[in-house]
DNA sequence: ACGCAACTTGAGTGATCACTCAATGCTACC
DNA sequence: GGTAGCATTGAGTGATCACTCAAGTTGCGT
């Protein structure tokens, strides 16, 4: 029939998706994306559309992995506190690894767009409530494993977890010493951990 | 001798303050900027240099604001850790009032802004950094008083409060009810509360 | 081997970007 | 009232923005 794609569509949204989480979407040029997906406009076009759908799909693609992460700590520990706790833990060690930014994607965009930008914004805040959803879940899982005292509010403690993670990453964006993002990580943690009730 | 100057200069930067603040550095363009402060490119350029300066100007002065107001909210309770539970339940309060942006100007700026606006990424840090000190003297002086555990580091706690002020304005910033943004702050606020030293 | 169709290219689109500067307006002083 | 001199204007600068499309390239079915 035809000549096959030279590019593969997920690793160009992986290249696109790490620009864009770096350098947000206004600072985020198509000379940019052009460098680093190694496409000229015609095929970014063909393949994704536009600027801003292309940046929909990264956050969606972001929002995907960053909720397997958390699947992952969650699974690898036996309760949902501990989880979550080592979930803030892992989230200390931020100035360890290299990334395109400490800071989360979605709380990036949250900031960032407005409302010339309506839709993705909206993507990213609807990403946002998956999240608090996931959270929320947890506390809703430690109270029925007698985990959680059952007249603490789920949802409340999920709310204040997912602002806890926000101000975390932002805060590890600063200019500062690892150890300083550690200890900010290791004091909401074992904060979370205080919620344990003492007959479990 | 000559003309007088038919704008005020605190005034346009109020203005100015106002739209970045509200949209950002890069979703700010002067044409926004002529509109905002009615003024033409080149009153605007000799009043202010570039939109990088004015756009530091605004950075100054929004943290000079929100200092003075941290001020006022310590000044008005009888210590150190009533002030800061009071200004955390008074930014429980974001979403009832009129305000460019519920998040804070210094986080936006900092998750914006990347190595092509070094210098003014630097003053958002340099400015951050401030608040945290005035977090950690505060910490300093609760246990001067008595009402903090001597053995706690003030440093910790006030970067520890630092990252919940970020997570809690950027939380706000979600499109959410007004009374979760509430109970996230009155949450924080009674965990600040609890510090306290029974002996107290 | 060939031709079609899908993929890719890159020069070019008009719009908008931050910014400049010669001309003009205005006021304070003499 | 004249004028010295700063404030203001706004059309215009080149650069860059997101985006288009006709032409070229290439692989697959026949």
């Amino acid at each position: 029939m035809a000549r096959t794609t030279l590019h593969d569509w997920q690793d160009s949204l992986e290249r696109a998706l790490g620009l864009f989480w770096r350098k947000g979407f206004h600072a985020t040029s198509l000379k940019d994306i052009e460098g680093a997906l190694d496409m000229r406009p015609g095929s970014i076009y063909a393949a994704f559309g536009s600027k801003g759908q292309l940046f929909q799909e990264a956050l969606e693609r972001y929002a995907r992995l960053a909720l397997a992460e958390l699947e992952r700590v969650l699974a690898s520990h036996e309760s949902p506190l501990a989880g979550l706790a080592a979930y803030l833990r892992q989230l200390g060690g931020l100035c360890d690894h290299e990334a395109p930014s400490r800071a989360c994607m979605l709380v990036k965009s949250l900031l960032e767009l407005g409302e010339q930008e309506r839709v993705a914004r909206g993507k990213a805040e609807a990403l946002l409530a998956g999240m608090e959803t996931r959270f929320i879940a947890c506390f809703a899982d430690a109270q029925e494993a007698g985990e959680l005292d059952p007249r603490l509010d789920p949802v409340r403690l999920g709310r204040r977890l997912q602002a806890e993670v926000m101000g975390l990453r932002s805060f590890a964006q600063r200019d500062i010493e690892s150890a300083a993002v550690h200890a900010v990580a290791e004091d909401m943690a074992a904060s979370l951990e205080a919620l344990r009730s003492s007959t479990a």
